[in-house]
DNA sequence: CAACCGTTATCGCACATGTTATACTCTCCC
DNA sequence: GGGAGAGTATAACATGTGCGATAACGGTTG
């Protein structure tokens, strides 16, 4: 119902406008369908593990920084 | 309820034999959960889109034929 | 035998996803 | 202006998944 409070909608948005995609387009380079992806970017769902490895995969296949900082956690 | 009656679970847990995997290891190198894991090889569930591509290419890694011969199709 | 231990099987619940459908916003073109 | 099409937003329903727990099974070790 509420959408959540991460900003990976947001981040994902400006990855897929830097890459010049359409959401139909993103969602078929990471394997997803194109409802998962327009969820994401609206806030109504958050990327699975799978779908967040995929994500960070094409971040380093344009050479962009990872989406997931989950290492160097806090700090 | 029903199991599905479809064949992944037999060659999922085949591909996993091959590699001498736990459950719990193929679902590490996967990026899925044990559970998920062993709903396939059970029957209960069949494989997200995200998770064949996993899979697949697990295979490819080590030079075994993949799972989804969606692209050759009927022939 | 019983007591572990690694592995597997199953369940329940919350949440993510696939599929399909509808509607809205643009832009382009007549 | 009005239609057509691409891109997007949103919804409902069925299904897949993550997480945690519990149980069962087979070794092995005391």
């Amino acid at each position: 119902m509420t959408k959540t409070k991460d900003d990976f909608g947001v981040r994902v948005k400006e990855l897929r406008e830097q890459l010049h995609l359409t959401q139909e387009a993103m969602a078929e380079s990471l394997g997803v369908s194109f409802a998962t992806v327009n969820r994401w970017e609206n806030g109504w769902t958050v990327p699975s593990k799978l779908a967040l490895r995929q994500i960070d995969l094409l971040c380093k296949e344009n050479h962009l920084e990872p989406m997931t900082d989950t290492k160097r956690s806090v700090k």
